[in-house]
DNA sequence: AAACATAATGAACACTGTTCATAATAATCA
DNA sequence: TGATTATTATGAACAGTGTTCATTATGTTT
């Protein structure tokens, strides 16, 4: 009969509660706030049940990983599309830094956690979707280089040049750091440093 | 009598080893494997005496960041006394990335913990020696600045820039976020980028 | 020796991830 | 329909975590 399509789509609809779950657990509680137990609460059912749809806890923190690079796809689909390089790359820049100063949550967990990355070692999969961004970067980096004959600059170089950049700005922001910096308007000193960063490159 | 004052001494030296304990786990086994349990265990005292000399978990987290920052200055002494202003940026720069690279446990109480801050917050204490590594890049920028007549550049603005530069670079190498970047010797990739980072600034 | 102050602790509370034998449910076969 | 089998769920336990507090032990002073 076809009630085995059922229960598959029953089991799927499962694991798709849980994840719905622990998103909505990340948002209010942040990282340190999700737990198995939590999710199971939430969903009543017992903690053990969890183990039947996820391997542990990192696969599930991987699922959320995978969630995040949706969310900041939205953040950056209006840069990708921008045809000059120069202005893609500033324009990419400035939505990385937007996407990970307004989602703590998800850019702890895709940027910044050991148990994902651990997650695919494990399963000897690819970080497809960090792998795919960085490819675009790279890309863009090297359409710049040509268009702007930036002599001598590596493409993989600028590009882990410009994504350690932000990378670092969202963070030192993210944990309170900026705090010491001397300055009355926070996001718009988090703007100077990111134009900085960027015209730095082009300017020879 | 004098008893009063080799007891203060006793309290001080078990407050002392608490805090070398602490060291100890944090170095063999990691911020994460670090417990007030694991450190009660080892002095072979009660968990709950290490409250009797320290408030909380954070305050001792705090304590061993400035422990780093002890650490951190050895690496940075000789940049520090460097006379031209652009190459005391980039001993700067370089001596930051191999603390960071070198000394994962270190670096994440550092920079990365919500924890240290968090504790500063309720004590109403200053970050003084992140404020004082700021403070001095800060200065270096404006001699650089001066001296090389880069004009349009703001200090603090370019200090921020250096700093989550090489914060980033540090922060994407211990979260094995460099690893897809294809490059055979990652050593060399991050000398690469740290390069282009310091060239990229001072070049007009 | 008795009174007092200080220091140390055992036990508990409320959590965490994870495992596994057992129980409940659903699907299939005779 | 009733018995058998496969799937799904769970209670309880293990080994941890930070933290608190009433009670106990220790050392000092009168």
């Amino acid at each position: 009969m076809g009630s085995s399509e059922r229960k598959e789509r029953e089991k799927a609809e499962l694991k798709e509660q849980i994840l719905h779950t622990a998103k909505k657990i990340l948002l209010k509680s942040g990282k340190n706030g999700l737990s198995i137990r939590k999710i199971a609460n939430e969903i009543e059912y017992s903690p053990a049940t969890i183990y039947l749809y996820f391997k542990d806890k990192d696969e599930i923190l991987h699922e959320l990983m995978e969630m995040g690079f949706m969310l900041k796809n939205k953040y950056m689909a209006h840069a990708y599309s921008e045809k000059d390089p120069a202005q893609r790359l500033y324009e990419i820049g400035k939505a990385y830094v937007t996407f990970g100063i307004q989602n703590k949550d998800w850019y702890d967990i895709m940027f910044n956690s050991d148990e994902p990355m651990q997650h695919m070692a494990k399963c000897r999969e690819d970080w497809d979707q960090g792998m795919a961004m960085f490819n675009f970067l790279t890309m863009t980096c090297r359409e710049a280089i040509q268009k702007y004959e930036l002599s001598g600059l590596d493409e993989s170089v600028m590009a882990l040049q410009l994504w350690s950049s932000v990378h670092g700005l969202v963070n030192l922001a993210l944990t309170q750091r900026l705090d010491i910096v001397e300055h009355t308007d926070k996001q718009e000193l988090i703007e100077k440093v990111l134009n900085s960063m960027l015209k730095c490159i082009f300017k020879k």
